[in-house]
Order: C-alpha cells, then structure tokens, then sequence
DNA sequence: CGTTGGCGCTCCACGATACCGAGCGCTAGC
DNA sequence: GCTAGCGCTCGGTATCGTGGAGCGCCAACG
C-alpha cells in the first residue's frame, strides 16, 4: 500500500520522532540511511504520507508527527528477529539464574525486572488457570471462630480464604474436617461446585460445608491478586503533563482495567497496541506490548510492557519476548518429568 | 516559646499555604478568625517568624511560605481529638463492615482504603512477628524434584518457599516428610533453628531437612512482601514537577525504604515526620503520617500516609489513627476468647 | 514525469521590554 | 505597642519583535 519510499520516510520520521520527542523535519529524514533525495521530494511525500493519515503536523510549518496509523505501520515493519543488545541478554540471565522462589513472588520480581531491563511500566499477568487441579486443601485454625482455608493449585498458586464460623469449633473439629476435605477435594478442579458427602459428625460437616462454599469462587470473593505490576514511577518520565501522568497511573492501579486491557489485546491476536487502538481513554497515550508465556506447553499468563506511544518498540518486543519464554521456562523447571 | 499571636499567625499562614499553595502575604492573615490586627502587624510578627526560622520567602517582597520548623509547629499545635468528617466516618463505617477476607488481602485493601480515603498515597506494613508461632507447617508436592512448603503463622501470615531438590522424590515420601514436619515443628517459634530428629527413612530426611533450612530465614531469602502500597498515582496531583514526582514514585517502590522510613519515625515516638525530619532526601516535599495497629493487644503493623508537606494534617491524623484502631479491631476478630 | 533548488510564507520559540500588582520594610504618628 | 501610609522590590503577564525551522508551491532540469 506504501511503495518502498514512503516507507522508508515513514520509518525514519518514526524513528527520529521516538528519540527526540520532537516534530521531524524533511531535511532531517532526507540524509536517513537509505534515502538519497532531497528535502523537497521528502517533503511531498510527507504530504501524501499525511493526506493518508500516517502523520500529522502539530501546527502548519512545523515538522511531522507520526500517528497511531503511523506507529502501526513502523511496528508491523519491523523484522520478527528481534535480539536484544548484549549487556541485556546479560541482564537476563543473570536474573533468570538467580532467580528461584515461589511463583507469586517470581512474578513479582519479573514485573520489576522486566520494568528496569525496558525502563517501561511492566505487567504480569497470571491466568486463573482453569481447570486448575487441587494439590492440597487445609484448614488451619486460627482463632475459635475463624479458620484460614489453604488451597494449593498444581501450578504452585496459593489460594487464601478465612472462614468465619457461626459458633466456636474446637481445634480438633477443624482438624478432622481439614483431613475430610482433603480427602475429598484434592484432585479436584477448584472453581467448580465440590461435593462431600455428609459425616457422622454435624460439627465437621458444618465447618467442612463453609470451606466448599469458600472454593466456589464468588462473585465479589475474586481471587487473590493476579497482576503484577513494576515500574510505575517510570511513566512519570515519559510524559510531561502532570494530568496524564496521574490518568496514567491511576489506571495502572486498577487492576481490572489492566487485566481486561491485556486480555483484549491478545484476544485480538495482536502483540502491540498503539494509543487508541486499545480502549482504555486514559491510556490514549501509551502503547501496550504484550506476550504470554506457557508453563509446560500451557498458557499461564501474560507478560507485558506500558510506554508511550513513543516507545523503543524493536527492543521492547524483543525485551518482552525474551522474558516471557524465560519466564516460563524457569516456571516449568523440573516438571517435564512429571 | 511563641507568645499567642506569633503562633495564631503562624497557623494562619500554615493554613492559608495548605489551602492554595500560594506564598501568604500579610493582608491575608490579618483578616483571619481570631486575629484583629492590622497587615503591618502581621508583617512585623512575620518577620520574627521568618527570623526565627518558622517561614521563609521565596524572594524578596513576595508572600511568606512555612518551612519544616513552621510545619512542625503547626503540626505539634493541633488539638489531638481530631475527629473524622461525617462522610468520611461512614467510609470507614461500610468499608470494615464489609471488609472480610484473608490478611494479605484486608491489609491490601485497606491501604487502597485509605488512600481514598485521604486522597494520599497510603501504606499499611505488616511487622514481621518476632516470636511468631507456626500453626501449620506442610509440604505439597508441585513436581518429581519441587516441592512447596506452605507454613502457616498463628497471625494468619502464610509463607511460601519453593524447594527444589537434588533428586527426583515420591509424592508418597513428600507426604511423610510433610507429617514429620508438622509433627515436629507446629507450635514452634518461627525463625528460629528448629531441630526434626532423624526418622527411619532417610529419603524422608532429606526432605525434611531441606524444609528445615528454608525455614531459617537466611539472609537473601526474605519474607513475602509485607508492604502495600496504595494510591501512588495520588502523589502526581500533589507536586507540579515531573522530577518530583518521579523521586516520589521511584522511593515508593522500594520496599525496603518505605519500611524503614516508617520504622524509622516510630521508633523515634513521632506519629508525623515532616520534609527533611525523615533522612530520605527524595521524599524531602513529602511528610508521613503513620499510626500503629495492634491485634489482640501487641503491636502488629503501622499504616500511614505519604503526602505533600503541605497536607491537610488534622484530617489526615484523624484518618489515620482511626483506620489503624479499626484495622487494629478488625484484624482481631473472634480473637478475644482465644 | 519525477526530482530538485529556490522562494515566499507561516508559525513557534525566545528574548527584551514594559507594566501591573502584590507584598514587604520602614517610619512617623497615635 | 499598634497602625496607616509611603516607597521599593520583585515576579507574573502581556506585548512586541526577531530569528529560524519548516512547509508549500513553482519552475526548471534530466
């Protein structure tokens, strides 16, 4: 649709748009590499690159400015084999080798990590996997009338639920009731309705009946945190008006709108989302970057990257590539033998 | 030290620079409640006070502006029954009514609280419980060669630890291990070296012995997070400059400096830090505001509040001690017939 | 016919200037 | 000791002018 030249003007205004923050000038884009014409004729041809939409002037005379049609093209050019530089490949192993914990924390210290190698806002996102095969239910008591429920999923999550009883139960109830329910539930498919079969004992049913209705997920009993987010005080930098840092940051507090944000792009089969492509208004501004990463052959989440439109896009997508295949592979560790 | 009308004029000009964020001129205060003087009379009490440290000028001829000191007189001045705003009392009213759930999850939740609460970025830092006593202790089998160690605190804390052995383990032996464990160590003190006798099985030692030591808290492998921070994006509203904000920010994500700072104010007896009087120069246009909550009686965390020097401190503290005694109340629920 | 050099035009950014008003310090009088 | 008033100092804003970046258009050229 573009021929080979407007192209070409079109990636390099990019380009030097994404350094300077500032309008670009034809005489600037003339000497790229690989374009040898004068300013003139790049200036026609930014007018024809602006009749279709891919730039814009801020004002008359002044230079161009890519728009999200623009920043579409340039990423959707960009070769697939991105690599990372050196000193960050280097950073990623380091991390990926010292790296080791349990899997909340892992995705937590990935979403600062990955916020510091791209020096970009960064999310993980953990699907609640489904169907999630219980490994372990417990009750623990911790008063005598509050028992804490501890789920442990195949994937190494942790789900926490207190119980609050109607009459105090005895520590040796809750015991017998947590062997009950793991007898009966592990195994199982958390989330679904979970059937055990009445005991001899009412006060064990009771207290074993108030941990099933606690596995159902709920509609306001949502489940524990499942985004990570790092790296928020870089968005600061990234813009200068003080209202869309706050609209910004605002937003990256709402994790809903977060995960139905990364959500969608993906649904959309897309790994970049540029300004309004994505819906959220207050991020009319940013751009998305975004890749799931498997655990034993498995989706299990996504991880991504928050900037501005203006983004180093190649690097990034390279940054967020990288990270989610390692991610994942230091998730799956020591479970190919399964 | 201040004789009545300095300190009213004082206040005054506190107030009014809270209020507007405008250097305060004299004419301004003259006409303050309780003052009957003329605007050359506060100018001449200005003067002293900027002689004595209490407020500065930003240049020569322009209004007055409090500093540090004159902040901290304010501060110390305040009447201590603080009392919240009808509306506000009714937030905290249906939030804690609502309020239920897991420890993590309330503590999280309620910094999100407060933070909307006040309009500030708000903290709650959970203590790290010293002695802290284990309920339960269980290792769950996640593949051949992980394992996790789920322990439970008697505060209700759950701690996590992946454990990854040298050589493949039977789920069958991962369920011994689990038994000796909890049979050994439940009702102990966690943190410390806990001693599990050698069983008949070595295999089972082993994995024994591996949860033992992750139990010892060693000296990278440090707790789950015990910060929460809320409403961060509220600190962009509160500066106008990008590099501020970004100070602020940056220092809010660093854990470890958060906790400390609070620790830091308390251990001093201080409930309100202002600009430099915490040592942590990138917060030096921010004040603290923290207030201790105790479960059952002992002290178990702090939540606070960051803003800008010039906060609105009377509501602030109000919110503040008020949430923490609720929290305090909530946390302790069906706890008091232990 | 595409490309290019050149010309004129537009508009922003920046500095200089002037002006206004807020607010102070000082002093003289009550 | 308080107050009214005067003169002075600055910062903020508006106005103006200028310089330069950059465009659009056109005519000429290969």
């Amino acid at each position: 649709m573009l021929d080979d030249r407007k192209a070409a003007i079109l990636r390099a205004v990019v380009e030097e748009y994404i350094e300077t923050a500032q309008p670009v000038g034809s005489a600037a884009v003339s000497h790229a590499p690989g374009l040898a014409v004068s300013s003139a004729t790049v200036r026609n041809e930014m007018n024809a690159l602006e009749r279709d939409g891919y730039l814009v002037q801020p004002h008359t005379s002044a230079g161009r400015v890519p728009t999200d049609k623009g920043y579409r093209f340039f990423v959707d050019s960009l070769t697939p084999n991105q690599r990372l530089e050196p000193s960050q490949s280097e950073q990623v192993r380091t991390f990926f080798a010292r790296a080791h914990g349990e899997l909340e924390r892992m995705l937590s210290d990935t979403s600062r990590f990955l916020a510091g190698l791209t020096d970009y806002a960064a999310v993980v996102v953990r699907d609640s996997e489904d169907p999630a095969r219980i490994k372990s239910a417990q009750l623990v008591s911790l008063t005598s009338q509050v028992v804490l429920l501890v789920v442990v999923l195949a994937s190494g999550v942790v789900e926490k639920r207190t119980l609050e009883l109607p009459d105090p139960v005895d520590e040796v109830v809750v015991g017998a009731a947590s062997a009950r329910l793991a007898a009966h539930v592990v195994g199982d498919t958390y989330g679904r309705p979970l059937g055990v079969p009445p005991s001899a004992t009412p006060e064990v049913d009771t207290v074993v009946d108030a941990a099933v209705a606690a596995l159902v997920p709920g509609p306001d009993s949502d489940h524990q945190p499942q985004v990570y987010v790092g790296g928020v005080s870089r968005m600061a930098s990234a813009f200068d008006a003080v209202g869309t840092i706050r609209q910004v940051l605002d937003t990256l507090e709402q994790q809903y709108v977060l995960v139905s944000l990364v959500k969608d792009v993906l649904d959309r089969g897309l790994s970049v989302a540029i300004g309004a492509e994505h819906g959220v208004v207050p991020l009319a501004d940013c751009s998305i970057v975004v890749a799931p990463y498997e655990v034993e052959g498995e989706p299990a989440g996504t991880v991504g990257i928050l900037g501005p439109t203006r983004m180093h896009y190649e690097q990034t997508l390279a940054a967020v590539a990288v990270v989610s295949r390692r991610l994942g592979q230091a998730l799956s560790k020591g479970a190919e033998d399964r």
